[in-house]
DNA sequence: GTGCTTAGTGGTAACGTTTCCACAAAAATT
DNA sequence: AATTTTTGTGGAAACGTTACCACTAAGCAC
């Protein structure tokens, strides 16, 4: 049997109230607490935290659901979140969903029976739209994707001005004929395909924006069968950087060379992005500050739940690199 | 104030005892788990975990502690971690430690509060040695990384195999002088350093082993130094992923052709190593069955707690690129 | 010195479950 | 028909904490 406070409590010659206090806040004599101290390194006693979740109703745990840990974005934005609720003496319950609205719903259960303090929450379309802000007892910050009309704090990414910075880019670089391909399960995907094409008419150009779903392999067979065509476009903006990879491996399977024959911008910068040949145009997203911004965001609200809800947009840097090399004249 | 399973009670009108045994195990009659089950709709009881618990002494839950989930090979190995656990209806608490002993430290204390059911542990060198299999109360896995003597269930690659088929391969391929630069921190690391310099011997070749922190950076400026040396190696044995970047980054920074000016193989199979130019030589590590793999021993172990220790040791797959092409005949 | 606050302590009632026990009714066995 | 087993149910005691209350002793202001 593990030892618990009772025990404690006994070895110190003190009540266990005392040892309580002792050991958390609250009005104990220096010699007492160092008694207790003695007690607890003597019997190797580890607070049981389901006991005190229990108690004290508060369970010090922030729910984190993402689509994919794999997908590098959400692994540096799930560091920072986690490094912020550690150094704020929480725990983090991590979770998967691969885009599943089935799986979303099940872990928005969970978090309920975790009787969480809060949840930071990447959501498909299919669910942020039946999100119901009063139906959970917990507060939500929505990362990365935008629920409807200001009902959530959410921090992300400028998408639209992001997309238009690349055609600009691009265009700039002397490419007109453009396509985007977009993951089609998150509102970020439409996001960065509005901005797409608000910026291909602005620049008085036609744009065609097709959707993938959010795998390497469709992002793959999606640029293979559009790079094929034979009136395929110039260049290609990537909504993401697993699609990048997907891209990529098209083009060489397709025996295409970036930029001669394709140009290549998209999002995410990942180490190899660099690293690759040419190295590829990207827009950066401030990883780092988006999981301690949303982790900032919650606590706000558990301090003052009734304060007006805050969207947080943060811009992205582009990296211009050789997949986007200016045009030669023609 | 949320609801409870005394609500529910009140209002299937039953006991509480009857609700807990519809929801769970037990007799319960058909028609009165109907009831029951209409009453959870209706009141919307959501089953408090921290309670239940507490009363079961059986948590559910599983500890994950590795050096940085950013790190690919760990996300693979987690998330394969995580999807078992799921299916077998318990939860994954997961820690980054950077390979900071403290911080293991502290999360193993974290564990033992937490009331585990079982430990998965990538261990650094400092601790593992220090680590008593009797000091905690639940039983530990450990991944990637051996501790001394069987004391412990362990899933590893076969790392001192996956050096001499990187050294077997680039001798195959005309190279002689190779140096390897490994982790510092981790068995790993010790381990493929001697399988490295075990093959070197045997073909009659002196090898030179660097040893360099975690991070890419650290690796990058250890191989920066290497390289710039008049008398560099041929080519370069990498210990993992990380190290990888950081070895092409120095490589490019340097001016230097792979393989012409230094051939490059490692250990990881990245999406990224596949799309660099050239293609990177590396072993494959099987990620997820080393997930899968850990799990099941964690299973067995809770199951027949007394069953001797096993030693799960997995085969790598050399996937040859061009970063190792034939060197010309001199 | 009398009242009034405050620091320090112990006893005990929660927190929301599950599980043990007792018991009745029904079913199965003799 | 008498006994034993099974099924279904409710009451109440845990699980290990914290938080509330009551109390003493000491300090302080007057």
């Amino acid at each position: 049997m593990t030892v618990n406070i009772k025990d404690v409590a006994r070895v110190a010659g003190v009540s266990v109230s005392t040892v309580s206090r002792a050991l958390g806040e609250g009005p104990v004599s220096a010699e007492v607490r160092e008694q207790v101290q003695a007690a607890v390194r003597a019997t190797g006693y580890k607070p049981n935290l389901s006991a005190r979740r229990l108690r004290s109703q508060r369970t010090q745990t922030i729910g984190l659901i993402v689509a994919d840990i794999r997908n590098p974005f959400f692994t540096a934005v799930g560091r920072a979140v986690e490094d912020a609720a550690y150094r704020a003496g929480m725990r983090v319950i991590l979770c998967n969903t691969d885009e599943d609205p089935a799986r979303e719903a099940l872990y928005l259960t969970l978090m309920q029976e975790e009787r969480v303090t809060g949840l930071i929450f990447a959501p498909t379309r299919a669910t942020v739209d039946r999100l119901q802000a009063d139906a959970l007892d917990f507060p939500i910050v929505l990362i990365d994707r935008a629920g409807p009309g200001g009902q959530f704090d959410t921090v992300l990414l400028d998408n639209r001005e992001a997309s238009a910075t690349l055609v600009d880019h691009l265009v700039s670089r002397g490419y007109n004929r453009i396509g985007g391909l977009f993951g089609a399960t998150s509102t970020t995907g439409v996001e960065r395909r509005d901005g797409y094409l608000a910026a291909m008419t602005v620049r008085g150009l036609t744009g065609e924006a097709r959707f993938a779903p959010p795998s390497v392999e469709a992002a793959e067979n999606a640029a293979a069968a559009w790079l094929r065509q034979p009136d395929r476009p110039q260049a290609l903006l990537v909504s993401n950087g697993l699609f990048l990879t997907g891209v990529v491996k098209a083009a060489r399977t397709l025996g295409l060379r970036i930029p001669q024959d394709i140009a290549v911008a998209g999002f995410d910068n990942e180490p190899w992005t660099e690293l690759v040949e040419p190295g590829l145009t990207v827009i950066e997203q401030p990883v780092e500050t988006i999981g301690r911004e949303a982790m900032a965001l919650l606590f706000q609200r558990l301090k003052t739940p009734d304060a007006p809800t805050r969207k947080v947009v943060l811009s992205g840097r582009c990296v211009a690199r050789g997949s986007t090399a200016a045009l030669p004249r023609a």
